[in-house]
DNA sequence: CTGAAAGCGCTAACAT
DNA sequence: ATGTTAGCGCTTTCAG
């Protein structure tokens, strides 16, 4: 490349990078060449050299995950923008090995959790080590590691006011897995405001499970069970909602005349008509955005204590609540 | 590495890659050298010397499509069994700018084209030039790259096979874009089975728009504009068929007393009760392990023609069709 | 402002 | 069987 613009390497290096004062005219001819060639830059090379791979890592235990690929799009559309490459470990190992071996290979210069389960291990050794790390839509009160997440208490405690302001006060509920961390904290949130009104729900109407259809079918099942019906069921998820939609509309109980259902996370899904489910949206474009932010700050060097972000959820009002018995 | 061992640098590396004989005290040093110090040779280093990076470039244009995450799940997990990083493009451009890129830094040894769009150029710059190339669930009959997928075509064909084999005749399809693999191949198959019988769908009962819940739904509406209904609407994608059915529903139309619906895809979302459809599954695992065995042997050398491998897609009957009028 | 040269951490050829 | 050495393609001093 430096032979066939007539430069030196270190020309062509200073055009490519821009970083340097460069003669006009040598630099179009390197520019010349370089479209000629089609030159692009040896990744390994530039990387061994700079100690940078431009590069991140997305550790995802849930690709599944109806919830997921909304994060995926827009987690890969803000690395595009910013010149950053993205890969991909499918990993449920809570070490999150992939990653770790990644780092120390010098392959990502920053990662991004977006896994839906606690793997604590895994972010506290990179965390230790001072590998850039960036938790997205998961709290994690107490580590010292930068997170933006949607405020998943408030959207719990805020679904537990609706019910109340319409007078909805004989409540069933289903959450996702305790070991996670948007449930938890729907959960915590929800009954903080059940609380404040003084209002308990018994055990048998207080269902914890796995975030699927499946649960929310269950759950469906298992309420319908006893009388009188819950006149509102809050899930934790839309997923789960879906399942016990489906569940009580197979038992032929309508909704919302005998029992308002309420979701959360605002997938798309849940404006098709069959669901119709109030939920609160999640801002993921957001949370991508801010958080890689803050992910690019610190692989440029940043050292301040670390943020953590909390953005409003939207409360979206459907069918599933909207009319009044 | 190699002073903590107390060996050279050459020993270092023929322990760890396994090739040459090692002296097995020198090697035992090494390891335990390497356990104490959490070694992990450089990436960069390793691969410009050796000018492969064990790693493979995805191309994914839809990543909300409903259909993707299932494929993305197996084709990670097939490349993290084979030692495989993976680079996610999110690139709807059909020159694949991304996946050129990275193939020219030497940041990826193939691509999986993954998109569903027809990117033929992308496709076309990286064959030529000699680069692996795997497409998957993407027919293109003239490329000379290597390609698996499932058999959109015989889907579609048994679709309308087993339409016809239950006496219905009177048929509407609603299918995905004309600029994609898969529907026009399940329309070719579709037609071709019709042809055969001799009957005929009029164009206003030959839908074509996107692959989308909302283009399901405007097709339903429009379908019942229209009197006779048909006795059977097939749908070249489950989530157009899941729309088709939530308007049928919300129109107060029997599925399948009145109408059958088949889609095609088998999504898990498929089997849930509002929607119980009828639909074709494709083996993705499958699709996911014979398309990255190949690439894999491309990586390796291979030179032989490239392969194109059809795979065989599942009937699966549920209640959108199951219980005739 | 530009070129020459060193060196990043590996692997492979060569020498022992 | 092991060590020594060259060199992959860049960026960055350092001279000029």
């Amino acid at each position: 490349m430096a032979r066939a613009a007539g430069v030196s390497q270190a020309t062509v290096s200073r055009v490519l990078n821009g970083n340097a004062k460069v003669d006009p005219a040598l630099r179009e001819l390197v520019e010349a060449a370089r479209r000629e060639l089609d030159y692009v830059p040896n990744a390994s090379a530039k990387s061994m050299r700079t100690a940078k791979s431009e590069t991140i890592g997305i550790v995802a235990s849930e690709i599944l995950n109806p919830y997921f690929p909304r994060l995926l799009d827009a987690l890969t559309r803000e690395a595009r923008g910013r010149g950053l490459s993205v890969l991909l470990w499918n990993d449920e190992d809570p070490m999150a090995p992939m990653a770790q071996a990644a780092v120390a290979a010098g392959s990502v210069d920053g990662v991004v959790f977006a896994a839906a389960r606690e793997s604590t291990q895994g972010v506290d050794l990179l965390a230790g080590r001072g590998i850039p790390v960036m938790l997205v839509n998961r709290g994690w009160r107490d580590k010292p590691v930068d997170q933006v997440t949607s405020d998943h208490e408030a959207s719990g405690y805020q679904a537990a006011d609706y019910f109340l302001r319409h007078g909805r006060e004989r409540i069933a509920t289903v959450f996702g897995p305790r070991d996670t961390f948007a449930s938890p904290a729907r959960e915590i949130g929800f009954r903080r405001r059940l609380d404040e009104a003084g209002i308990s729900i018994a055990p048998e109407r207080w269902l914890v499970g796995t975030t699927s259809y499946e649960h929310g079918w269950a759950a469906g099942m298992a309420l319908l069970a006893a009388r009188p019906l819950p006149e509102a069921i809050f899930c934790s998820a839309d997923v789960i909602a879906f399942g016990l939609l489906s569940a009580l509309g197979a038992q032929g109980v309508q909704v919302p005349e005998e029992v308002w259902v309420m979701g959360n996370d605002g997938l798309p899904m849940s404006a098709w008509q069959p669901f119709d489910l109030s939920t609160h949206r999640q801002p993921v474009e957001d949370i991508a955005r801010i958080g890689m932010d803050r992910l690019v700050a610190r692989m440029g060097g940043a050292h301040d204590d670390p943020h953590r972000i909390l953005l409003p959820t939207e409360l979206i009002v459907r069918g599933s609540t909207a009319h009044c018995a």
